[in-house]
DNA sequence: GAAAAATCCGTGACCGTACACGGAAAAATT
DNA sequence: AATTTTTCCGTGTACGGTCACGGATTTTTC
């Protein structure tokens, strides 16, 4: 506990140890041509004394460049993986310092073929470790497969796969805040119906990270409020024509006590279609803080975002590679869950 | 963009401004005797190379021992300033690292006598910057004074006081905190009566964080609510009978449709309360993730917490002060208010 | 038992910076 | 003009590691 300021070097070690630096520095790192009985006493020595590398003059001597790769999808600034791009160029540059180069690379999460090519582009081309955000199951597994062949570490963000040999996993429950989103959405009020706004996507056969979250709320409401009107409406978001249309056929019936929910990060298009038509009492609740979504809340167009810090954890990501390569640390935690945050009109400006 | 590998070191600096390291190095660190044609001379090439200290370098070469001291009220395990403790001692861990030790010191927050020992020990000792979390203003703000006038940049966590050169402060914001608190109370619920339940201490002269919680508060119900009941309640947290004695008073009228905050982080003692008398129906709003608060969470006797990351707040406060210490940095910002992170029992068990 | 191979280990040159030291050049003094 | 003082700057060592290189031992081979 009392920080002690004789550090212990390598030098003391190996003098106690009665061999020199470099054979320290052999079994400090693995690296063999070492005997056993050296070995055994170094590494005595090394428990006795409590010796710690330091960590500054390890960088410094090795002139190691690592390099890691972020494959997620393609995005623009303010969208939901432009937050995670933000978070992996945070991390980038203390990982820099470290000698350690952090590259995004992208894909279009509506066409495989992308995805695919990207894959092979880092296959190519090993880098040190992956981070990447699965969105095709059978790619990313068959990716990962040959990462994990290669020895080369990978961790998932945002969501994760079923296989087991990922170094680590940073993201969202995504069933329970889906569960926690019904709550928001319903808790203490009797709504009569809710619309659940997805998009065309949805219907397809790709994996969509959302389909658990959708989960979630369908369980909540089964069991505290049975007695909802659950109403799928799909819109397709780059159409504004349709999503107007399909959300006044939605909003057609009796329209008293609604709610409207999305699981996508793109509610803040509900919220454009109920300024345009100027609805009141509308309980508006979606997932990220989007620019966009933000700016909903504050106008009153959105009363509940959900939202998760994608930049974290992004960062803690790339950061727990970068321990591994760096320092040889294991992770604390495979499977990182972070925390699910609830933003209204009133604590959202204190949103990072 | 494109991350380049030639790191352009002291050497090329040197040798492009036709001086030696050792007057790049002067004039890096503002060390004086230089010329002022060769400073300039340097400072140009500098810019042009886009020449950046190696970081580690730095630390392995001056082997300066810095020293941080956070004054912190006492704490025990699990209450509010043991979390607060707990982000020091991790971002202690990590400062180490640079040469810099970290220190806890604590005093009564219930006698002023102990705060003025603490600081008349740290004034004795120099260190080379503290955090100060402040509990009295007078004493504080002379403490404050002397760290100025010795040069030794002091950072508030927690709350800060009305002077201003102070190096930055980290804490979440009071009075909104107290306005969103008020919110999540009320909002959609058209609730007869709310408790205000506050320690005897409130009623003192101590220059007590919440008041301006409370303030924010009675502004919101002010503004949307102005025909629910406020009551106040004052009981002695220390003393369980007298507790129970004052709550059993308030919640002896009409106790329907009611709420009960604490501006503090004892809300327990309010959950532990209703817990025993089996109460139902009551909205229980407070603050901070105390691990008691959260149990009441999780078992319902409390409906909704707002809290805050004081481990993150302390943690960010001392690696401000290393970030300058040890590479000169300004702060980012002066003014650090951090997140206000809304719990129910759906979402408090990923928090952290 | 000599030669070849394998094993083990010490040496020393870096990595990029900080800073002490002492000397050269310029300025001030006499 | 000679001397002293001041200003300015280059040199060299240290920081605590990493790793290539080559030498010394030991083991294997024939």
């Amino acid at each position: 506990m009392a920080g002690k300021d004789n550090r212990v070097t390598i030098n003391d070690v190996a003098k106690m140890a009665g061999v020199s630096k470099g054979t320290v520095d052999r079994v400090l790192h693995d690296r063999g041509e070492v005997s056993p009985k050296s070995r055994e006493k170094v590494l005595k020595v090394i428990e006795e004394l409590g010796y710690k590398p330091n960590f500054y003059a390890s960088i410094l001597a090795s002139q190691k460049k690592h390099r890691i790769v972020c494959v997620i999808p393609e995005y623009v600034s303010g969208d939901f993986w432009s937050l995670t791009a933000r978070g992996v160029e945070e991390s980038a540059e203390t990982s820099s310092r470290f000698g350690v180069t952090v590259e995004v690379v992208t894909y279009d999460q509506y066409d495989v073929e992308s995805f695919r090519h990207v894959c092979n582009r880092v296959l190519a081309d090993l880098p040190s470790g992956v981070v990447v955000a699965p969105m095709f199951r059978v790619e990313t597994l068959n990716f990962v497969k040959k990462l994990d062949a290669s020895g080369v570490p990978y961790v998932y963000i945002d969501s994760k796969l079923e296989d087991d040999s990922y170094f680590a996993y940073f993201g969202m429950p995504m069933f329970q805040s889906g569960y926690l989103c019904a709550d928001i959405m319903a808790d203490g009020r009797s709504l009569e119906k809710i619309l659940v706004v997805r998009i065309e996507r949805d219907k397809m056969g790709y994996s969509d990270p959302t389909v658990a979250r959708r989960t979630g709320f369908m369980e909540y409401m089964a069991e505290h409020c049975p007695g909802t009107d659950i109403v799928n409406v799909f819109i397709d978001p780059k159409n504004p024509d349709d999503v107007r249309r399909k959300l006044d056929e939605a909003f057609a019936g009796p329209s008293e006590n609604m709610g409207v929910v999305m699981f996508n990060s793109r509610i803040h298009l509900v919220a454009e279609y109920i300024r345009e038509r100027a609805f009141k009492g509308v309980r508006v609740v979606g997932f990220d803080a989007l620019e966009k979504n933000l700016d909903a809340l504050r106008s009153g167009h959105v009363q509940m975002l959900i939202a998760q810090h994608s930049d974290r954890q992004a960062a803690m990501a790339v950061n727990a590679l970068v321990d591994n390569l760096i320092h040889g640390e294991p992770v604390h935690k495979k499977d990182n869950y972070t925390q699910m945050d609830i933003l209204n009109r009133y604590n959202c400006d204190y949103y990072m």
